[in-house]
DNA sequence: AATGAATGAGACTTCATTCAT
DNA sequence: GATGAATGAAGTCTCATTCAT
């Protein structure tokens, strides 16, 4: 039953209906709570399972020589692992709110995750001013990106260009000098998105030239009108 | 009424009830549907009304100086607008399935990006090697790992560093070596992980060293029982 | 088993769920099933069992001297052990429908019960207008009230209360001034509750000054908006 | 809606499938869900529609002359009124955990009542002994003594008689002399009712001859078969 | 044309009962 | 004979969509 739910989450995602797992177990919707509590509770035992063999995998790697390629070896294989399974992608891709991880495990993955970086670092062969969680956001990202090419193109060639983004000989310097988000930020007058406040010059009302377009053909609108 | 699909849709993403679109709008749910038939339309209507804008900023830079920082700064809006707009995000990460666009506006947003990518490779600012649809999965794949980055860093950073990638001084080509994606793949024995087969030697039987060390105690368990 | 199924009937009520117990027993739930057709069944037996050891606490009390201190006796032994067993407590409040008590056991209390009170009766101890039926409607009262007083006063005290009034120095005698319920009684306009229908003078219209109040209220607001 | 509501939540109480509620009221389950957020919220609003008439009519007694007899009166109104209403009957019964009331509506309802019995106290018209949880706990146990009543009698017979217990004529002083209930209580061995725990004299090992015997009927039984 | 009440299919979950082992 | 996994009907609740007013 693990292995059609397992199934089911890879292929659907976490909002795949219960009775379907149940049907692919071949097997009532009941019998599925007799084993787990709540659909919940069995996302979070796929994910826990799945996981257990993705941290076992990161500390296999943990001591061996060549710390940068066992890293980016790493990253590339989550990813390929993560493309075939919408359970794995959204697990990594949960933003604060839903849980779906058993208690302890998450941190487990980075720990195994955080020392294989170290080392990487350590070895030169990351960049220093990446962290932990600059690496778990590009994971997700990437698995995103390899999902949406996986339909034609060589697997993981997307990831492998985000990994030379990791590399120390890469061009740019990780924007550090980029601003925090200021509190009383500006917005676009037409869309609300935030602007990122330019330091000199006229402040911008629009987040572009389309949004500028459209207040300009709503101003032509109402002076006609009016 | 489409203000207020944008916001909800913006904030709450393609799940959001209907009734809460109607209510921000102050109308009924019925006033929605004399306008649109579904929801899916709306959404669809929503998504639409936010590339339109979208497209007209990337033609806006079509024809500009230094096509690599406008292709590159084209690049960082989108994904900036998406950080703060729940439904851009899915409308850019939507596998095949769900249609988010009206006919014709993702072609459109297709072709005036891919003139901007064209143009930033004709200046060789961007390497040869990337097509659109890289540029997209790219696109999508930023998108998730800046709002996982969003909580506690200055927004962009991790797209920068995937535009790094992007750039032709980067240390790795990687299309030609990677192998094309095999019909008859094997995949792990275990967690039925598509295995990259390898060109020479003993065929793979697990996805990595954690399957691997999963069937042996699988053996194991099964000898001492046997 | 019986006596898993008493303790958790006891604990929980007739809803609690077989499989709780069927786990109290240590047995499986088929096992349950095995020894009693239904649930319900189970429940009738563990009543007859409480009810069994109840009636021979009756009969044994039933020829000693003293017969108005042991049937009041034996009134608060009876409710004190209700207090403490919700299977008990529903057999005794059950009203009509569900079954409780197997075939035979309900009418063997009742007659064991009314020999006590004729006893009783018959040594002037208990006033003579109340009948067998009185006296079980009075013990399921007294048990739900004990149950609402048992966390904070001493456990009887409400049910000693009760006794008083069946006492022969009793104030009140009421049987025969209580009008026998109508068959076609009428009911009070606003919530329906039945009307003892008065004697003489004008008929009731409602239940209470309330009920009176809200509909001159309702008559209010009807000329005001018409 | 809340009509039918009342009618069901009257006719078949707590438990009744909220699709009956909404076929009585001729409505989809889904309308029933638009005007109340749960079904626990459409009970409670039943509740604090009818408590709110009960309130009502007790304050509207609490001025009046002769404070006994409204009193008394009051209290045989309301048995009256649960006894054809399994919604009032459960409200007044439900020991602690289930909440049937919105925020203090039972407050005002005990205000309410707790007014009329000291008035009724003040003039001599009941025991001085008695407090407000006890008239409470007192009204639950009339409600279901009338209830099993119902139907071969006059209503209003068996509170009556409660009642009666209420006078200050009544002969037993109620048991304030009777002990706490003791920590370390002993129990039935046979059914694990407690003991009330005689201060002199043999402890007792049973709650009484049915106990006893039955006890002895095992030791029989195991002298025969060991 | 707008409203928002009504609908009803479908989701999750519980639990009495059955049945293969 | 015992087990406990499996069943499936029924309950609560949600929400896209329809429709009387």
């Amino acid at each position: 039953m693990l292995q059609a739910a397992l199934e089911a989450f890879a292929a659907e995602g976490r909002l795949v209906p219960l009775d379907d797992i149940a049907r692919r177990a071949g097997v009532g919707a009941g019998t599925v709570y007799r084993n787990f509590p709540t659909k919940e509770a069995l996302f979070t035992a796929v994910i826990t399972d799945r996981f257990e063999s993705i941290i076992e995998e990161a500390r296999s790697l943990a001591g061996a020589d060549d710390p940068g390629e066992r890293f980016y070896g790493f990253l590339m294989w989550v990813v390929e692992r993560a493309m075939f399974n919408h359970a794995i992608c959204e697990a990594l891709a949960l933003e604060e709110g839903i849980k779906a991880f058993a208690a302890g495990v998450e941190e487990e993955f980075n720990e195994a995750l955080d020392a294989l970086l170290r080392r990487a670092q350590a070895a030169g062969d990351v960049r220093a001013d990446v962290d932990l969680r600059d690496v778990r956001a590009l994971m997700a990202g990437c698995v995103v990106t390899e999902r949406l090419r996986r339909a034609d193109g060589p697997p993981g060639r997307m990831t492998a260009l985000a990994c030379d983004a990791l590399r120390p000989s890469a061009v740019t310097k990780v924007r550090d000098e980029s601003p925090p988000p200021s509190r009383n930020e500006s917005r676009c007058e037409v869309c609300g998105t935030p602007l990122a406040a330019a330091r000199t010059g006229r402040p911008a009302r629009f987040c572009g030239a389309a949004c500028r377009q459209k207040a300009h053909r709503r101003r032509s609108a109402a002076t006609k009108s009016g």
